[in-house]
DNA sequence: ATTTATATAGACAGTACGTACAATTAATAT
DNA sequence: ATATTAATTGTACGTACTGTCTATATAAAT
């Protein structure tokens, strides 16, 4: 009756394998135009050569697909490495730069993929608030930024902090990224232009 | 053989009662949670008091039924008053002032149903080319604001007008209202931080 | 050799879109 | 008054997708 233990081991590396080329096939169908149209788990299953039961028993459904997907974008965009470069730099205004700057590579390396995630999000609720579940690293990073910048060049306001920390939430956002890129920006244009949006909306800066 | 002429005459309001019912119908249920997911025609149909068959006959399909709902969106806002207003201000910056409140006006009333609509756009990219026609007329509003503003202090930079006018673009768009505005801010509150943003970003200021 | 878990294949119910066709109804034209 | 036109409706069909269930094959772990 007890089941006898099990340990995967070696088929670790082939669930791996299968998981990473389902994610890829999806990533790459939803790249095209038109894409998220034809984003089945058919479709998805038949990009990868995988069967589409195989799809629902790695990711359950096809919710548990795109948020496997979206973490997929995560890990690929090296974030966390960006991150913590940039919390090493003494100047706060140096992290909030690079900090910047680490988001705005992130949402540029999977920009179609993102943005059709999340509006698949903004359709679907449950979806929707996975990714804002998600979100919360980012307000926490924001929050530390935040909290460096107005220890240093803050006034004796009581919700300066809040406030600064609810801008720069907003500024690093996805949405705002990918509305100043446009058509045509890219990342050297666009990562500036929210620096220098952040430092006005904030009113902290070095001379003040 | 040749069809004898027919005009709608009084019928015309009949069927103009029926389009809204329906616009109305597809309104209210994409402003309830999850809603969009229940976003069928058939929903729509059932809500508004009608045959399935009726909104095909008005609207196309699908996709044409969406546009016409924000369409609809458009004039229940009353923008172009707010606009005409504006830009009779003779005080650039009191026209950019003006624009940007009319934009977050006509925004924040129709805020849920605007997010879906778009969000339906960025994965029907036909809706979305549709859509994407529709903010033509925003860029016109805000390429003249760009124009008065440089005219009035701008400096000799040849393409100073252009950049100008693309970041009033993006400062007005849906999704930067939408992201400033989060879960708990409203028009108040986010309208001057856009104003701020606009004053700061294009550097255009009436000391300068 | 036996057990366990992954991968696969096929079938099913439920839902939706878009189309086709016919029938009904009410206003318009003659 | 009669014929015509267009809106509205009802029904049915083909296609496609989701999610679930069941059974089987395969390969690794015990």
């Amino acid at each position: 009756m007890s089941p006898r233990p099990y340990r995967l081991g070696r088929r670790q590396g082939a669930i791996e394998k299968t998981r990473k080329r389902v994610l890829r096939a999806a990533r790459d169908l939803l790249a095209v135009r038109g894409g998220a149209d034809r984003f089945s788990i058919d479709a998805v299953a038949r990009r990868a050569g995988v069967a589409r039961m195989t799809v629902y028993h790695q990711f359950g459904s096809r919710r548990g697909l795109l948020e496997a997907l979206f973490d997929s974008f995560a890990v690929d965009g090296g974030l966390p490495n960006l991150l913590a470069g940039a919390f090493q730099r003494p100047d706060p205004h140096d992290t909030l730069a690079g900090v910047i700057l680490a988001f705005a590579r992130f949402w540029e390396a999977g920009r179609t993929g993102i943005r059709r995630v999340r509006a698949l999000g903004v359709l679907d609720p449950e979806l929707g608030d996975a990714l804002d579940a998600r979100n919360q690293r980012r307000r926490e990073v924001v929050r530390a930024v935040a909290k460096r910048l107005t220890e240093r060049y803050g006034r004796p306001a009581p919700d300066e902090r809040a406030q600064v920390e609810e801008m720069l939430y907003t500024l690093t956002s996805f949405e705002t990224f990918d509305t100043l890129a446009g058509p045509k920006r890219g990342l050297e244009e666009v990562a500036p232009a929210i620096l220098q949006l952040a430092r006005a909306a904030t009113g902290l800066s070095p001379q003040a």
